[in-house]
DNA sequence: CGTTTATTGTGCAACTAAACACAATAGGGG
DNA sequence: CCCCTATTGTGTTTAGTTGCACAATAAACG
């Protein structure tokens, strides 16, 4: 087998995806770990070993393809293919989610929104008409889903998440302030603004 | 000078704080650092070394009183206070980070919900109105508020985030999908729900 | 009041990550 | 075609982080 990718070099490679495309955006064709670095706050010396772990990307003297490297990291990441994605809950960040156009050109695209509020359930929420949690086994089985973003209360996040996970899904990415707990082979990213701005806090005054 | 707390320690502090929170409305009066770490995810060693950095918390035998180890690591994150925050941008986002409870409780009072949009300023949005940016400043000046949360899109992110810096904002919480930069002295945390999800596919099929 | 159990705080060892520094070399200019 | 500049990929070094393991000790129990 080969060499296992530290979690943290995968972490940072979405990163500067985003920021080639947006270089992309801005017409141009090629760059440097020099100049990425700079953009992104990381050594050039970070950005060329981390790329190293997968291939030769670059060419001395030269620098990066801007699209090369991005359809390479593209690759590396599986998202050069469409994700399909539901989103369960459908308040106010679930219904942010779902009008969210970003998504697509990032490699994900959202099939279902779903709640168990039956007075939201039938509802239009831009292009998507709002489902029951119900139903939301079987649309995951039969679409072969395999991530859901989680926007429902903290004291229901804990048992939604279980109820995706023995439905199938393997990566979750949750907006609920709690910890969830889940099986080794599923994922979990969480969201929390208060975790974030607490981390600044210390730093403060 | 006292030594130097690494950032990745102060970055486990709040899921630290936020579960203890959640320990004490269970109703919970202690904890040790072995139940703590399996909640969490975390080793219990971690747990017990990352607050040994900032005093002794706990008692031989017995482990934490969880209302006391609360209330000292809001002190360490310096929230046993409430800070002040603004939002820039009333958007799906900005509405929704502006309509939720739980920053109170966490050590955060939102003061205020910017946009630039004519058609947005006046209107109310739960129990704020909308302000127009251009007095962004001097509210921010005259209360002497230091966080500030961006939700505008991406290719207005870096001159909101300019433009609060130079206001006096230390602490930037950006929902833009763009890499801030910022001079030295003010803290960014990025929220991008595709970057998180890219970190996960790598390890999906 | 001694024994047992649970659990902390921490020195040290092991591991992981980041930075340094340089040989190799692509491409441009004369 | 040779020299110069820019820049990669990587071996080595340095720095940072995590885990191990245990002495110290608090509390419970008989």
């Amino acid at each position: 087998m080969a060499k296992q990718i530290p979690d943290i070099v995968i972490g940072r490679l979405p990163v500067y995806l985003r920021a080639l495309q947006q270089m992309k955006q801005e017409g141009r064709q090629v760059t440097s770990s020099q100049e990425l670095g700079e953009r992104l706050g990381i050594s050039a010396a970070q950005i060329r070993k981390d790329l190293s772990q997968f291939g030769e990307f670059g060419k001395q003297g030269t620098g990066y393809n801007i699209e090369y490297l991005a359809n390479q990291v593209r690759e590396i990441l599986k998202v050069n293919r469409s994700w399909d994605v539901i989103i369960v809950g459908a308040g106010d960040i679930g219904r942010a989610l779902a009008g969210y156009n970003g998504f697509s050109e990032r490699g994900f695209k959202i099939r279902g929104i779903f709640d168990n509020n039956a007075s939201l359930v039938g509802s239009k929420q831009g292009e998507f008409t709002i489902s029951d949690s119900k139903t939301m086994k079987e649309v995951i089985q039969t679409s072969g889903i395999k991530i859901a973003m989680i926007a429902v209360p903290a004291g229901h996040a804990q048992q939604v998440a279980d109820q995706l996970v023995e439905a199938g899904i393997r990566a979750i990415l949750s907006y609920a302030p709690v910890n969830l707990n889940v099986p080794a082979g599923v994922r979990v990213q969480n969201i929390d603004p208060s975790i974030h701005l607490q981390r600044m806090t210390y730093y403060l005054e």
